[in-house]
DNA sequence: AATGAATGAGTCTTCATTCAT
DNA sequence: AATGAATGAAGACTCATTCAT
């Protein structure tokens, strides 16, 4: 596989096992199975993995959407997928998302954070606009709206899978919870 | 000034110039003008800086919130309020706060999170209690409503500061948005 | 160009930007524009570079020497050719004749050096045998003279070159004491 | 001692066993019996030292130089000192003197270069004021000309130092045609 | 309680060298 | 002969932590 692949997903795993600050460029080349040196011609230092992860990150939650929704759903059902989607990929990437957050501001990378999740922000953008449309939901401004959601149920999961030893009960109830003040938040 | 405290406001100073990474605790005790020894007085590590600096935050929210409350106000004025208490106080830790929460996060510290919040979840909950009983709004766990109130402020205030040049125009457009649409998410 | 070439060329270019401490064969190759391996393939380490620079340089200096200098003249012009010849290498070699030197007696090639000086050696005492025969100079031992000559106006040209930025004026007058020093070193 | 000039003297030591190449700092802070760690407060790299090197030597040549000579010699006598105190000190810092030269050119520190040889230029250069002045020698621009002689001295000590191991007869041939070829080049 | 020079273990980082293509 | 991605040993450098004052 591609040496600059194998890095990036290494690094998320050792950062997972260890945090940003225990983790040492010799743990992610270990697990990348590289040489120490071969790190450096592809990323610069530890923290400017980041940008790349962050990426790798929205693009999964933005496929998941994507994937799991379907035309033909009802737009609460639509919904619901996108909790679910969003529930996924922060439990997957728990710990790692707080981490690549904060490590993205601070660095210089903070601009890239918006050009990352843009096309995220445009996948649940054109949902809601397709809903509004359809009359389902409030007229709203449908970009803005997207980030309140997204923003939402990333800070609902984040609550769960941070703070929680795992509880799936709980993991329920919380995307019940966050489900239904959006439904309501854009009910018409 | 005391010298604790010292230490909190300067290590707040330095983690939002450098990033928690790049901060070093000689870059903390310089802005504190303090010796490097006296550090180990106060505190025994870097990041058990957070809790204290998280603690503070809260602190300052909460407040910010219940002073601004009053009473009897409309419940959509005091949301109002809350939304503008959250953003202040965003503003004013801008990038420290998510450095603060994955800060905490990639200690032990985690624990201490919801001990630090439960006071603002609290006062919120307390409000939202009130505005459920009065029949404002729609019934739902109060507490957990809360939590997703907060969150949802909170991503919208670091929505506007962490990524835009600062803008009063896009700032309220994105505190209206919020409020409006927590005010749908609420209402019966 | 000849590959050898190119990278002797580069060297010098290389060496005299960044020291013979700071530079990497990778810029050397950079420079020559040829591939990291192709190096190897020419000279076992950057030091081993050093001796074919010393040659280049010294090879010029000797002709320089024996093209500007001509039978019929007066030895002390003669001596003001053979010490702008000494100027003006000097200068194209800057820096690098005394990393040279150095980079030369820092490795087990110091031996190499008088070698690859002998024939300017050669060539200046000849010049000094003859102006002794002839009775313009004292006697003296024409090898050593030579060298103690040469040593004398690397140094005087060194020290315009090095230290002063450039200064044609400053030039002139360092070449001026120089060749009256040893005029009346050598006159009978 | 003074941590400071531990690592000078050390340094000075390493230098002359393995070379300014193959000198690692663990190889200072080892002779200096000092922490590694402790190295960096004082220098900020291995070619920093240079200059306090560089400043010892020279100083070390000047003192030699006016504490060997006696007002009341004979000006050929003063300039045989003169030349003494050249040998020796280069004798000592043999290999060194290259190594600090292009340890010096290698950096940015040419500059310091003339403030460091200042002193030396300027005891040297009264000495000669007052052997004109005198009517002892003949009338030049006496900096210019101290310059010249110990460029020459240098010159012809490296030349016996760094290429013949060492052989004390042609140490003494060589002062004598030194010291002969600049009173002939100083005599009115 | 406060200091800050000194420490040295722990990492980062470089870069000469190799070797499959 | 030429390439340049990959290597990993070697060393540079950092910085949390200590402790004598």
């Amino acid at each position: 596989m591609d040496k600059r692949e194998r890095i990036i997903l290494a690094a998320v795993e050792v950062f997972r096992e260890n945090g940003i600050e225990k983790t040492k460029i010799s743990d992610i080349v270990k697990k990348a199975q590289i040489a120490q040196g071969t790190f450096y011609l592809y990323f610069p230092s530890k923290l400017s993995v980041m940008p790349a992860i962050a990426e790798k990150m929205a693009a999964r939650m933005e496929e998941a959407i994507r994937q799991s929704i379907k035309a033909e759903q009802q737009w609460t059902i639509q919904l619901q997928q996108m909790i679910n989607a969003v529930f996924t990929v922060t439990a997957e990437y728990r710990d790692v998302s707080t981490l690549v957050y904060s490590g993205l501001s601070a660095t210089e990378h903070v601009r890239e954070w918006e050009e990352i999740y843009k096309p995220l922000y445009k996948t649940v953008a054109s949902f809601i606009e397709e809903w509004e449309r359809a009359g389902k939901t409030r007229k709203t401004d449908p970009n803005r709206t997207a980030k309140l959601v997204i923003g939402l149920a990333e800070s609902a999961a984040e609550q769960v899978y941070l703070f929680n030893s795992f509880d799936a009960e709980e993991e329920n109830r919380q995307k019940e919870a966050a489900l239904e003040f959006i439904i309501h938040a854009l009910q018409p």
